[in-house]
DNA sequence: TCCCATTTGTGCGTATGTATC
DNA sequence: GGATACATACGCACAAATGGG
């Protein structure tokens, strides 16, 4: 239950009570977060309050708002894997939303960039990719 | 100038017009961006949507917002280099309130975190953190 | 110390648009 | 067509912290 009286603002107790539901498993990978309207009913609060709290999920990266299908518990395992050779250097980012468009990349959801000892730079959305040394 | 009659939000559009500017150089680093008061006036609009603008340049890593003194451009602080061993992984996410106080990293920044071939994990802060393979 | 203006934070209500089901 | 759900935008109010006088 959500407190308007405590020093924590309402809208990051809500977050709170949401980001430990995804964390515990109890809303799993690709479930749907209860609506905007369900959720203000249910904590007693405006819509707007709700809205910010979602907001914070978003930029955590935890949930994908589709409009107006509904928000869904974001997945963000690793799954491609890119090499690493000497001299690579790895580093990070959050993208302008044109390149988001452009490398299909969510909202929250950082670049993960390498920079080759070529000079050449690659950029990957940081949800699905993980970079690793050649274990020889 | 933003037209309230586009395809793209005003909020958007004004977010457009600050980014050009920081990516510009007209505003530098650690300079203030303009009060949302000031930039109501300026683009006619109320100032929700001034405060989502500056939510999506927050989001991005490109502002600092320091209540009530004002936001501010983001300096870049100097990079420190991590050194990557045989069969390190690297990868990347955003991080929850907690960590962002914990390990002091603003609004907008990613965590690089590494995993080392025992097991140990580490984050770093992205925006003054590269990992890079020894050089040998 | 105190007052005051400035500035951001939080929260409410309302309205309309648009895409999905 | 209608119900649902998120997006956008307006207005208002009060709180809290900062900085200047």
């Amino acid at each position: 239950m959500i407190d308007p009286t405590a020093d924590r603002a309402q809208y990051r107790q809500i977050a709170d009570t949401l980001r430990d539901a995804i964390l515990r498993g109890e809303l799993q990978d690709g479930a749907r977060v209860p609506s905007e309207e369900r959720l203000r009913q249910e904590h007693g609060v405006s819509r707007t309050t709700v809205r910010k709290a979602i907001e914070v999920l978003k930029g955590e990266g935890l949930v994908d708002v589709r409009a107006p299908r509904g928000t869904f518990v974001r997945s963000q395992r690793p799954v491609d894997t890119v090499q690493l050779r000497r001299g690579d250097r790895v580093w990070t980012r959050m993208p302008s939303p044109d390149e988001r468009r452009e490398h299909d990349v969510r909202e929250g959801v950082p670049f993960l960039i390498i920079s080759r000892s070529d000079g050449s730079q690659e950029l990957y959305p940081g949800d699905r990719t993980q970079a690793q040394q050649s274990p020889r």
